[in-house]
DNA sequence: TTCTTTTACTGAACAGTGTTTATTTTATAT
DNA sequence: ATATAAAATAAACACTGTTCAGTAAAAGAA
């Protein structure tokens, strides 16, 4: 009998539906307006069946950031066409920014957000988050190796690197850069980034 | 009549005393828990007489937001001891990422948070933090003259190292870097600081 | 001192939040 | 048709920021 499996796939079809209004609301009317009573209007249930679905608002929030990671990760690896390595470092770095302004809710859940990190505090690894930082390490690996920027332990590098885009997209999104008109931005941190990148090249 | 003179006095020192308990229970008790009522209680007075001194929560939000850049000003101000060009701005950045390791709560209110940000869309000046950033242009442009670090116009490289910092401060204060050991996180950050700004200077 | 006016303060309410539990509705099996 | 199991919900609890009518206290005037 297909009953138990229909009702399977219609647990994992609501609970997408959840997800899907949830992200809607975030994308929609930002962070601050998403609530459990909002989405259940949205799919036109009662908040309470919500929680037959997900235990809590935090684990709606850590499976759109888990997701948020999916994306960003695929959305990066396109830079792997890239052949030369130090071109290929730079647009990591370009592509990081460009992912991180233009889906800022995405990248305030996967970087900036409390909220979805509460599940995972106390060791519990974040894989997702990981896979995307592997990808920089092996970026910088591959240039160091081609002998196209100083040789040395990759960590700092890209750690230095992330740091870096990290805090231009979480200025930018989080207001903080009033004094710089908004038509100089996209040139100012084209430059930034060249010019932290190109002292890491050897000479 | 000095009656007057006494009242704007209380007013203030009752100003005072909300700005402190709720600078108190953020670092007592966290962004979270930070309520009108629990600054009510705390001051032992009911939450309506919040309202006779701040309009609303913002504002004191606010008020504690201008007083962390006021002492992140002060603290970034001793990297001006040090004379070497290039060691001044590797203080500075060491000193920057010090004071909001040390000081979450203010340099979630400063950088982070957007509540206190929503006063100052559309334009309105955001002094305190700017007085900041130009000692970090300021210490750029002087290690560019005496010739120590690369030439070229200061704001691109002055916007870099911001982002760098900043991107470390927040990375570590929102646990985002779960994968290293906190024994192991200050070498990380010292190197990956070196590492970038022995990147601009000059050969 | 007494009376009036101004200032300071608060209780109670409103609309919102996340979450839980008892109850009802719906679907399946006998 | 009836008993059982599953799904959905209404209502409540304890919070949140904020407002406003009403009270208590202090100040000024008589």
């Amino acid at each position: 009998m297909g009953i138990s499996e229909r009702k399977e796939r219609e647990k994992h079809e609501k609970r997408r539906l959840i997800l899907d209004k949830a992200m809607q609301l975030f994308v929609d009317e930002g962070y601050e307006n998403v609530s459990i009573r909002k989405i259940a209007e949205k799919i036109e249930y009662s908040p309470a069946t919500i929680y037959l679905y997900f235990s809590d608002k935090d684990e709606i929030l850590g499976n759109l950031q888990k997701e948020g990671f999916d994306k960003f990760y695929d959305f990066l690896s396109k830079a792997e066409s890239e052949t030369d390595p130090v071109q290929r470092v730079r647009k990591l770095g370009r592509m990081y920014i460009k992912f991180g302004l233009e889906n800022p809710e995405y990248y305030d859940l996967m970087f900036i957000a409390r909220a979805p990190m509460k599940k995972y505090i106390d060791g519990l690894v974040w894989t997702e988050a990981d896979k995307s930082f592997l990808l920089l390490r092996n970026t910088v690996e591959y240039a160091m190796e081609k002998g196209a920027i100083k040789q040395g332990p990759s960590l700092p590098v890209a750690f230095g690197l992330w740091s870096l885009v990290h805090g231009v997209v979480s200025l930018v999104n989080r207001q903080r850069l009033s004094e710089i008109k908004d038509e100089e931005l996209g040139n100012l941190i084209e430059k930034s980034l060249d010019e932290m990148i190109s002292g890491l090249v050897k000479i």
